[in-house]
DNA sequence: GTGGTCTAGACCACT
DNA sequence: GTGGTCTAGACCACG
């Protein structure tokens, strides 16, 4: 279910955060579903208990799973409302220096919107129902 | 003009980067025009020489600025040609990154391409003539 | 009534030590009450008889309930007399790191007093009658 | 500058975050002041610099301190503005539970009260102008 | 069984 | 020098 590049340089940790994020937009994880305990993922993905932990730690903080002491790590219900302000505002620089790149590469405006939308319709879950 | 934000954790010389790159897309930087040198900028703002440095290498083996020995360094002309592929691969994760995020703070498809276009008309420069 | 909060980092057998100490002071258990029994507790809170086992013995620990052999768990007479001064000072510390909190929120004096009263009047019982 | 109790069931990195909040509201430490760097206090409490890391990266996620790339740690402007709703509901059942605990030993309102007080007092800083 | 904490090292990128 | 990440162990409280 998660596959990591271990010689790249984004975190381990952070590569398991994002690969769970996504599990859950495709819906491979669903809400209240259990995901792997600590010791078991860390198994299976050859790291140390410390890195899966914390992964979890920063995941259960931004409400994406719960955990239950002696039980283990669960998906969390989706929480909508408002959005994010501080949030938004961290992912904005990171998307303008992408869109700086594709522009200095050449692209024009369609073609940078197609392609966003191209990678945006990746995440949208045909997979299961 | 630069503005550095030093508590961020984006590294000073990608931040010296990604504002160069910004003001030659912006056009505020020309093609020929003769950039600060290492020192200069260095002092201006506040940096060790050597994050400076590294910072105009890299614009450098991206071929966005031209050292010329004993003369400075300049702004290069832009390459358009084919999109590079492999620049193409590496941009697709982190954008697909922040489309998660967006989509998990309870963003449509709509809202995230209408918020990406705003964000790409920052880009877009009024300011040549 | 013991309502639980399992994705709560408070230990469970503490949530029930804290609802029991609750709910006599609310008069919803006077003293010589009956309490469920251990495993009576556990299938109503869909907890392991060993948690509500601990939660129990440390009630009587400090007094709170009697056990008598073959006949069950019962709510004590409140014993008043001297504080103990080894629990306040157990208890200060704990105090002391919420106010830090409150006041690092930008509450004052006035406001974090104020703040306090209202939780303790929500622990005086209009209940009892 | 921090004392740590090792012997106590609160963990190690808490016991520095608590203390360097403290400090903050003390006025032993001003906004921009730095603090120690990771070694070095790990040093000096003789403790695993991973824990002071820990506790450090905390600090900063709550936007207690600020960390600059290579430089160190220091102590970040207080940032007033509304009241985290989400952390007062964190707060009011340990403040709670421990009124609760007052109230059984037999402290009336007046004297809780008084006593809150007293601790919140301990807080204000006489000391440095 | 679970997660949480901690140690004593190590390596890395950044300044 | 700085902080950030990771390893390979360990011990603990909880259920």
């Amino acid at each position: 279910m998660i596959r990591l590049d271990y010689k790249n340089n984004i975190p381990i940790y952070e590569q398991i955060i994002e690969q769970i994020k996504f599990n859950t937009l495709k819906g491979y994880l669903h809400p209240g579903d259990a995901i792997p305990s600590v010791r078991k993922l860390a198994l299976e993905l050859s790291v140390t208990p410390g890195t899966v932990a914390k992964a979890y730690q920063e995941l259960e903080r931004q409400e994406i799973i719960e955990t239950i002491r002696g039980k283990g790590a669960f998906i969390a219900q989706r929480k909508k409302g408002e959005w994010d302000q501080k949030k938004l505002h961290s992912i904005q620089p990171i998307l303008q220096s992408q869109l700086v790149e594709l522009k200095l590469m050449g692209m024009h405006k369609q073609e940078i919107v197609q392609y966003v939308t191209e990678i945006y319709d990746t995440l949208e879950s045909e997979d299961i129902k």
